[in-house]
DNA sequence: GAGTGGTCTAGACCACTGT
DNA sequence: CAGTGGTCTAGACCACTCC
């Protein structure tokens, strides 16, 4: 331990936590950190490059490096949920109004550009096999689902939604991305062929993105992707739709809300 | 785009996917990879360092490159939250038995490895603050919880639980960490002073490990670290314990149920 | 065109791990 | 000891951005 580039970092690392170097600051050039810190070019690029791997740098190709603005949370919350289902039985106009990422970063339609697209030659693997309790194979409607500020270049989030084909065929609208936004959502839509949800499972996990992601979703290396798994269970106990959900873990915060039961 | 290095790290990773290098495999030496794909040993490596960053290679010094093996995932879910508080209630016994994170993971006291440290100096920072809704400086009582499987060395979580001073003082067994690990755990602690929870929430987001944390939790680069606050807030619409808590992305998933309201 | 970060090379030496 | 990955150097050239 304690080799040239970290210490080097270590010293960065202090200087931007301590506000010496503040969020948007640009640092010096590679070239003039290397004769300040008398090291070579080389062993200068591996110190940032530890604290671009920290997401605490960013460098932008012929334009210099600078330290990380911290962007503004989106939070996603399970409230959104119920919200949603009282939504359902709403009137049309209400549900044509907002949806339910609205609903959590408090932008307006207009804000969000949304795009959707379907495929239903989509089969269950082994984990959404197990996620629906269906055999392998089974026949589904895959819906991927981006959403993004018209003020950035970057998606809030990119979604894929899974339904069982067979039962959601029985209305041919629900097969037609061209009724994309839907109002109401996943939600209404499901309602439409009688289905009422029970409640909703979220399993969440994170990890770095790997290659195409990184692109797809633009995040820079050094931000974390939160993995987000829906399952939409019904009043009849069937898993009706499972959601797959990346979210960049530097926009996005997460709140549970757990009730307890009352002693008295 | 298509650098040298980026090409290397494409095979490399598709290979790793296709299974053509199973988790655990050892790779070549980079010398040796150097020569497969006619390049200098500092692009062989760079490609490499891609891979780790991702965290799907591992290397270890003097010993070689391994595919990384994926980790059996600890389940921490919110129900849980219930669960202990059912068992404040329940007599001592059976409170010893097991703890919260035992019910999570399905091991065994025995299994697991636990150290707690009290600090009673500390004050409110502005996010604590801000959580408690109490003034900056606010004197707490700190409590950071180490919590390690005796098979691996990794710790599995780093906890810092914080709790109001003036609140917990009037049970001065509260204060001392002689007492931990606690039967029934904080929940009971605070029933010992009049309190119970109505509700728990949970703020969850997920970012790379920044210089120290990556070896005090022992995660290579490449494990994003899952972030989550608790807070707890009691009947009276208190907030009585906030709760930071870290847990290695490779090592945990969260699962939160969320009820919703029936219709008929 | 000047200044920036990105890629790549050839080679030296060190530090750790196993036998 | 041999084999491995880790650190560091000196220097060349490319690619992007802005003026």
């Amino acid at each position: 331990m304690a080799s040239k580039y970290d210490r080097i970092a270590d010293d960065l690392r202090r200087k931007i936590r301590n506000g010496e170097l503040s969020p948007g600051a640009r640092l010096s050039a590679e070239t003039t950190l290397m004769e300040q810190y008398k090291v070579s070019l080389p062993t200068m690029r591996s110190a940032l490059a530890v604290l671009r791997a920290e997401g605490l740098i960013e460098s932008r190709h012929g334009h210099g490096t600078y330290v990380r603005e911290l962007r503004q949370p989106v939070w996603r919350t399970n409230e959104r949920y119920q919200w949603e289902k009282n939504r359902v039985r709403a009137d049309q106009n209400e549900r044509r109004k907002t949806g339910a990422t609205e609903h959590d970063t408090g932008l307006t339609v207009d804000d969000l550009e949304f795009a959707a697209s379907y495929d239903d030659s989509e089969t269950a693997d082994e984990s959404l096999a197990k996620a629906f309790g269906v055999p392998i194979g089974t026949r589904l409607l895959r819906r991927t689902y981006q959403t993004r500020s018209r003020r950035e270049n970057s998606p809030l989030s990119i979604a894929e939604s899974y339904l069982l084909y067979d039962m959601v065929k029985t209305n041919p609208d629900l097969l037609d991305e061209e009724n994309e936004p839907w109002p109401g959502g996943t939600q209404h839509q499901l309602s439409t062929i009688g289905i009422e949800l029970d409640r909703i499972v979220d399993e969440i996990t994170a990890r770095p993105p790997r290659g195409q992601e990184a692109e797809t979703l633009d995040v820079p290396t050094g931000v974390s992707l939160i993995m987000l798994r829906k399952i939409s269970i019904d009043t009849q106990d069937r898993v009706v739709e499972v959601s797959d959900i990346i979210m960049p873990g530097d926009r996005y915060e997460l709140r549970y809300t757990t009730p307890l039961e009352r002693w008295s």
